[in-house]
DNA sequence: AGTATGCAAATAAGG
DNA sequence: TCCTTATTTGCATAC
């Protein structure tokens, strides 16, 4: 298992028979050749450039423990809402509700074929800086359970959406954009009790994002659907990930505080309608993809192994050379050129991982001190936030 | 059938 | 115009 290179594992492909679904797209190594050409040289030996499975299994276990934790115990809260027969669904299960959408948007997926068994992968695992909260029943749960209780949510009111948190003013969260700083890590202030990320009430974002999910399920309405009105309409727009992730908080505060606004609108909105009888939400909800956002190109297993072997051989093309890669394969030249942005931006996180890890191991043995590793420095504890290591995470919170 | 999540494409922001 | 770095977000698919 020495660190294949993309060649090698491309003629390991040889005549590709045809490749049928794997997970993932697989990215086929990277040689050191490339590595090297990125002048990240140093001691990435052959074999230390890690599998992808590896690699990713690392740190989905983290972020998952994290997040199983809480749903263990907090599904006896709403939960009971996403069965089936949600009580609060059921309420409004006449009329309303599903809005079949024929046909949902099918993307032009581009094959996609996968990947074969590549063994050795090189990904990205980027360590933004997260946070994560631990639950803090309080409030929320009430509401949570007064709805469903005491289905007085007939029409469209629930809860309102800024509840009694406590907030004495909620300090309406300040505009991330005023200290954004890309490297901005998560400053935390504890204010009147309240903590806040970046600016951003965490209290309250959780609070409305619990209330949004009610209303959600409230009106009938899956995260897809309400990802495609969404994309019907002005402003920015979220797919039923970027729903699913907000209701569990599963983003970076600053996320949040992006998206809530945005879902806000759309929410009295939706159920502005619903009052006034427009059962038919159905035209609420269009089915048009999102415009905002160039849609995320799918690349085939083939052309990936094409790029692959050319980034082997130069992690840097030339504007000409990405010229008539495009047009070899067919892609927008600046998709190939994001691609190899990409690339090269994932090979150096990998080998800067690798580094670190292999430090660490040998810190370890030496009984070097644990010296926090994490980037994100200070972060006061109180409500046991925690710094994540893996992707997005502002609370591994879970609604339901 | 709806939701959750891994991986990586797309974007943002500062050179 | 393109790079790097950090981050956001969606496709595909697992659950």
């Amino acid at each position: 298992m020495t660190a294949t290179t993309t060649d090698a594992s491309l003629s390991s492909l040889g005549g590709l028979p045809h490749l049928t679904t794997t997970p993932g797209n697989t990215l086929p190594t990277v040689s050191t050749l490339a590595a090297a050409q990125l002048g990240i040289q140093g001691q990435i030996t052959p074999g230390s450039l890690v599998s992808q499975q590896q690699q990713t299994s690392t740190s989905t276990t983290s972020s998952q423990l994290l997040t199983q934790g809480l749903l263990n115990h907090k599904t006896s809260v709403v939960t009971s809402t996403t069965s089936s027969p949600s009580p609060v669904a059921q309420v409004f299960a006449n009329g309303t509700q599903a809005l079949s959408l024929a046909g949902l948007a099918t993307q032009t997926v581009l094959t996609k074929a996968p990947p074969t068994s590549q063994s050795h992968v090189i990904t990205q695992l980027s360590m933004p800086q997260n946070l994560s909260i631990l639950q803090q029943q309080g409030a929320a749960q009430l509401v949570t359970n007064q709805v469903i209780n005491g289905q007085s949510l007939v029409g469209s009111h629930i809860v309102t959406t800024t509840l009694s948190n406590s907030q004495a003013s909620s300090p309406s969260i300040t505009s991330p954009t005023s200290a954004d700083s890309p490297g901005g890590h998560g400053t935390v202030n504890t204010i009147n009790n309240e903590v806040e990320v970046d600016g951003v009430n965490l209290e309250e974002i959780k609070e409305f994002a619990k209330v949004f999910k009610i209303r959600r399920l409230s009106l009938g309405l899956t995260q897809t659907q309400v990802g495609q009105a969404l994309s019907a309409r002005e402003g920015p727009t979220y797919s039923q990930s970027a729903i699913c992730r907000f209701e569990k908080l599963d983003i970076t505060p600053r996320s949040a505080q992006k998206i809530k606004p945005v879902l806000e609108r759309w929410m009295a909105e939706a159920e502005a309608r619903h009052k006034n009888g427009f059962n038919q939400l159905s035209d609420f909800i269009g089915t048009e993809p999102s415009k905002k956002r160039k849609r995320r190109t799918s690349f085939t297993p083939q052309a990936l192994e094409y790029l692959n072997r050319m980034f082997d051989k130069n992690t840097h093309p030339t504007g000409s050379e990405m010229t008539s890669m495009s047009q070899e394969l067919n892609y927008d030249r600046e998709v190939i050129r994001v691609w190899f942005c990409n690339k090269r931006q994932a090979l150096k996180n990998t080998i800067k991982k690798l580094k670190a890890a292999e430090a660490e191991a040998q810190a370890n043995s030496v009984e070097h001190n644990k010296s926090n590793r994490g980037m994100t420095s200070s972060l006061p504890f109180e409500y046991s936030y925690s710094v994540k290591s893996t992707g997005r995470k502002f609370g591994s919170e879970i609604i339901s």
